[in-house]
RNA sequence: CGGGGCGUAGUGUAAUGGUAGCACGAGUCCUUUGGGAGGAUUUAGUUCGAGUUCAAAUCUCGGCGCCCCGACCA
């Protein structure tokens, strides 16, 4: 991508109504643009952070079983009254009347509709376990949106649902919902705890959350550094500096982000569905439900707030909207400036070849200042930078944006080293 | 939803009740190019409504919007 034709522009200065460092810094970037309260749009290079989040998603969903699907954010209202829901979520959910007087609402959450669409699906116990999934637009009527991506009105949400003849089948993938989440997590470079928490109306269970430990956090998480055992501070009788019940170590509270979680749901949902299953003696069995969500746009937003400087970005490699960005500095005298151009122009052919996606800063109106502290604020991982002043020395210059120290290396080895 | 703060150009900011200005950005041209460069030129604004006043960005009331704290958060 040449940098030239990116649409989306950094911005020298800080939104001024912002306070959220991943707003402040996804704004300033040009990765998203703000539509309203707690409503963005993502731009080139916050779609790109986005699908990377997105596609790990799918890689751990479809590794533990999970079918992707897309639901429609239309509800009707009928959908809604079987389980009560459409004046139990009324604060919260948009609902309103078409043309004709039909009332309707914008979905928060998904339950109801696969439940519904599964009664044509699941006869049998041999139609079970079932594993579906979305990545979708979901819409909340927040009281209050914040923190930029953190809180949003309108949000994009990965939900799974899963579907079980038992208990424990919904007990068993449970676990193997947590450990997929787990390398969701690791995979997108976040240092997580897995928190204990309320199961609200569902179960008096708990449920597990995710927690980043982040200030911009909306929960506190007390927690035990040793053996990571975490609670909610919502459901914890636990305080800072208690023995930690599992390993005798010192608890800990602090802010944290909670980017997931997972919830048994039992049969509430497949009850007020008529949604049952015959077992292998014919008997007419409810099916067990569990639901598993994740925030990609949270998640984006989280890896921000743990992962930057004063300077902008630094995104772990995974999820970095580009690998490499490449530089070029042709300098005043027209002959070599024009060989810089050249040796960038064949780097970033070279390295697209490969396969490497690189975002070839070309602008060479701009001065060199303000490319590189675009590149500190945008934060892809590898900042490669051309000018006579490496060609001189048949080089070019690597820079990692976690570490501040540059390399001069041949052309070659800098291919060899970002095609890793 | 309660409390607080704030609304001036794309962004950031000025303007005792009296001509809306500056910087950056963006556009064109020229000169520049290793940490936000310089010149010429152009572009673009008082959140909306009502009131007070000879006169409102400025004062009053109301709406709308944004941010923060709290409540809320299947």
């Amino acid at each position: 991508m040449r940098q030239s034709h990116l649409f989306g522009k950094t911005l020298r200065e800080p939104p001024k109504d912002e306070v959220a460092k991943n707003a402040i810094f996804l704004e300033r970037g040009g990765f998203i643009y703000k539509t309203m309260a707690g409503v963005y749009d993502y731009l080139p290079l916050g779609f790109r952070v986005l699908e990377k989040v997105n596609r790990i998603i799918r890689e751990e969903m479809n590794r533990i079983g999970g079918q992707e699907l897309l639901l429609s954010a239309f509800q009707p209202k009928e959908r809604w009254m079987k389980t009560g829901r459409w004046s139990s979520l009324a604060d919260i959910m948009y609902q309103f009347r078409d043309h004709s007087a039909r009332e309707l609402g914008l979905g928060a959450t998904h339950e109801e509709a696969l439940a519904e669409i599964a009664t044509r699906s699941i006869f049998s116990y041999r139609d079970l376990p079932l594993l579906v999934y979305q990545i979708q637009t979901k819409f909340r009527d927040e009281p209050r949106a914040k923190s930029g991506l953190m809180r949003g009105r309108e949000f994009l949400m990965k939900d799974l649902y899963s579907f079980h003849a038992s208990e424990s089948g919904l007990e068993e993938f449970y676990w193997k919902a947590d450990t997929a989440y787990r390398k969701i997590f690791e995979r997108c470079g976040l240092q997580f705890y897995v928190t204990e928490a309320s199961g609200g109306t569902f179960t008096k269970e708990f449920t597990h959350e995710y927690q980043v430990l982040a200030d911009a956090g909306e929960d506190w998480t007390l927690y035990c550094e040793s053996c990571k055992y975490a609670q909610n501070k919502e459901v914890s009788s636990l305080k800072a500096d208690d023995e930690c019940p599992k390993c005798k170590g010192k608890i800990q509270i602090a802010r944290s982000i909670e980017v997931g979680n997972i919830f048994k749901l039992g049969t509430k949902f497949s009850e007020a569905f008529g949604l049952s299953y015959s077992d292998e003696t014919g008997k007419k069995l409810p099916v067990w439900m569990g639901s598993y969500g994740i925030g990609p746009g949270r998640l984006m937003a989280t890896i921000v707030e743990v992962s930057n400087d004063e300077k902008g970005i630094i995104w772990p490699e995974r999820v970095a909207p580009f690998r490499v960005h490449l530089i070029a500095l042709p300098g005043k005298e027209e002959k070599s400036a024009s060989a810089v151009l050249k040796a960038a122009e064949s780097l970033y052919e070279g390295l697209a070849k490969k396969g490497v996606e690189v975002l070839y800063d070309d602008r060479t109106e701009k001065t060199a200042g303000e490319r590189f502290a675009d590149a500190d604020l945008i934060g892809i991982p590898y900042r490669v930078v051309i000018s006579e002043k490496t060609l001189e020395k048949k080089s070019v210059e690597v820079k990692e944006r976690a570490n501040p120290q540059a390399r001069l290396m041949t052309t070659s080895a800098c291919i060899k080293m970002l095609t890793k």
